[in-house]
DNA sequence: TATATTTATGCTCATTTTGAGTCTAATAAA
DNA sequence: TTTATTAGACTCAAAATGAGCATAAATATA
């Protein structure tokens, strides 16, 4: 691992770094911007002239990026013990989601690169249904992590939490539950019944794949265990697990996505990526290119009504091929109320 | 302010400290862990042998307290510019949200007391009703604050806080609305008709206090723009106002309480508060002292059903007054679903 | 020009969820 | 035995949700 210009201030006293996860959606795509060949998130460290954390991240991020950032919201805070100051302290770090609107995209310094988010997170993207990735190789690799579990209890558990997870149909399928009495009942429930998938596990999903040594950042990767069983990685599996980053960045990458989608279904953040005017399928677009599943559009335009967030401009858009579309904005006197009010989203076609 | 001996060590060159919201249920009564006389939370420098943040926690918290601590959620991370370390750097404070079960309270040392939330917060509880000193102080010293801003929008855009906020009637109503056309019908609208109380607002609300000077940690305090207006603080303000706290301690409370409230209503957290064996009357209380606000019974055991958490004992109990109450306990072959799965609330009565 | 294709938008309908009420059961205290 | 009190079963209307059909207004293509 090599050190960038962007952290090599680690040696100092301070033992305080901000973080930030950045979101905009450009050509109906969520992406993060990133430093250092996409392998770093922006930071910096916390300095005595920072008055807070967010003016500190502020600073670093427009220092880094060129990047003028509305919303900012904190996230989480990590401790990496692996990067120590010159006392022993370990490095604290806090990281943010801040979001950027689309049209906000001025020219980037040489290190500061936009990437879809999916990039590192292949699995999360369900647009054009569930990843074949999914069930062809990580849930029997992580099926084969279960297994390989000391005792029964742990090996159950681990199933369930695939099941819940990932939402594959009954893990007693997957893992070979014996032929059951009612031949023909029984082979139809084992069809690839599946289960729920939750958009905003975002984070668990990672954690598992980490804790399984399934991904270059864990530190028990490549996992061993796959030898006692029958899966097998494939040869271009570096690939297909997304790209890997320094540190802990991908997993505060995940935990913005866990954030962010969890958030939108009841708060309009939305409002924060959006340009001035827009088309409701532009709207739509925007949400789902964050949750990575398809809404039912005219539920989603009928919760849209209810919550009477937006307004037609008058005028109307033929940007498209079909009909034109009216254009909206967002109705900026309630702003206040947008962001206590509950707001809430459809669920998936 | 005085300085006890639990934040002694700040002259170190650590700028990292942990703090711990720790709550119990006891006598239907939501309470936290405190020390130095209520007037600090549990707390702790990070130092270099702590392998992670909850392991901070966890040593502090045991150590100051003699508290076993089961479930342990990150908070939030403030910056205190006001304390710093030898080398200037400003002291960051990560605060964590802990479960501690009923029956799990044993001696403690002299430093650490159980305090009821709601002495903090007298505003939050809402379980005999609405208190009189939010329509009768809180809400017209707020008034008097929104009145005092520079401009129209500002003034406004506070007023339509408070409302939202608080849950009082129209803003309009409590601002001079000037009489309207029909005038039978309209003093008929301008009854106190009031609005929602969001439960999880919490943090707002205390924030929205602490920025109008009208709690004793405010900078600002006591808030001079009253002298402007017909609004007065009452004689025994600053015991209405709730028990004051060193530093931004109270506002971890807060935070707290917010979280605790919000998450309860989708993630069933109240596991970690109750005993082993609870009738569903115990355990709605219980979510009555997080929530402040009493629920419906018939439905909050419809939900309760419906997610099948808990199970019958087969046992009952004839502790209170009338028929004698089935006990319950939960299950526990669920638990890891029942981090992830959605388990909601009834509203309130 | 006619027709298919796209996209936007309005409307319906069955089902589930929610909020709120009534009624019965089983105990302790009076 | 009566009364107060708490537990718990059942009902019902209103609202929210998920999913579909139908129509409108444009463009692309035959």
């Amino acid at each position: 691992m090599t050190l960038s210009y962007s952290h090599a201030h680690q040696q100092g006293s301070g033992t305080t770094e901000v973080v930030a996860v950045l979101v905009a959606i450009t050509e109906h795509t969520a992406r993060v911007l990133t430093v250092d060949q996409g392998k770093l998130l922006p930071n910096g460290p916390l300095m005595p002239l920072h008055r807070s954390l967010q003016a500190g991240v502020r600073q670093w991020v427009e220092e880094q990026t060129q990047q003028p950032l509305g919303y900012l919201e904190q996230l989480y805070t990590f401790v990496d013990t692996n990067r120590r100051n010159v006392d022993g302290h370990a490095l604290v770090y806090v990281s943010y989601l801040g979001l950027v609107q689309e049209t906000q995209t001025p020219k980037l310094p040489s290190q500061a690169l936009w990437r879809d988010w999916y990039d590192y997170f292949p699995w999360e993207n369900h647009l054009d249904g569930a990843p074949t990735i999914i069930t062809s190789f990580i849930v029997p690799a992580l099926l084969a992590w279960a297994q390989e579990a000391d005792d029964a209890i742990t090996q159950q558990r681990r199933r369930q939490r695939i099941e819940l997870c990932w939402g594959v149909g009954d893990a007693h399928v997957l893992s070979q539950q014996p032929p059951s009495l009612g031949a023909s009942a029984a082979s139809r429930e084992q069809l690839p019944e599946n289960k729920e998938w939750v958009a905003e596990h975002v984070l668990l999903r990672y954690e598992m794949l980490y804790e399984a040594g399934l991904i270059p950042e864990a530190p028990s990767y490549p996992p061993s265990y796959l030898a006692n069983v029958s899966t097998e990685l494939p040869k271009n599996w570096s690939q297909l697990i997304g790209e890997p980053m320094y540190y802990d960045h991908r997993r505060v990458i995940a935990t913005a996505i866990s954030r962010l989608r969890a958030k939108i279904e009841y708060r309009p953040l939305i409002f924060g990526l959006m340009p001035e005017v827009f088309t409701l399928s532009q709207l739509q677009q925007s949400v789902e290119a964050l949750s990575g599943v398809r809404l039912h559009k005219q539920n989603f335009r009928r919760l849209l009504e209810a919550q009477n967030l937006v307004m037609e401009t008058g005028e109307s858009s033929s940007a498209q091929r079909g009909r034109p579309a009216k254009l909206y904005r967002f109705r900026h006197d309630i702003e206040l109320q947008s962001l206590l009010m509950d707001s809430k989203l459809p669920k998936r076609k």
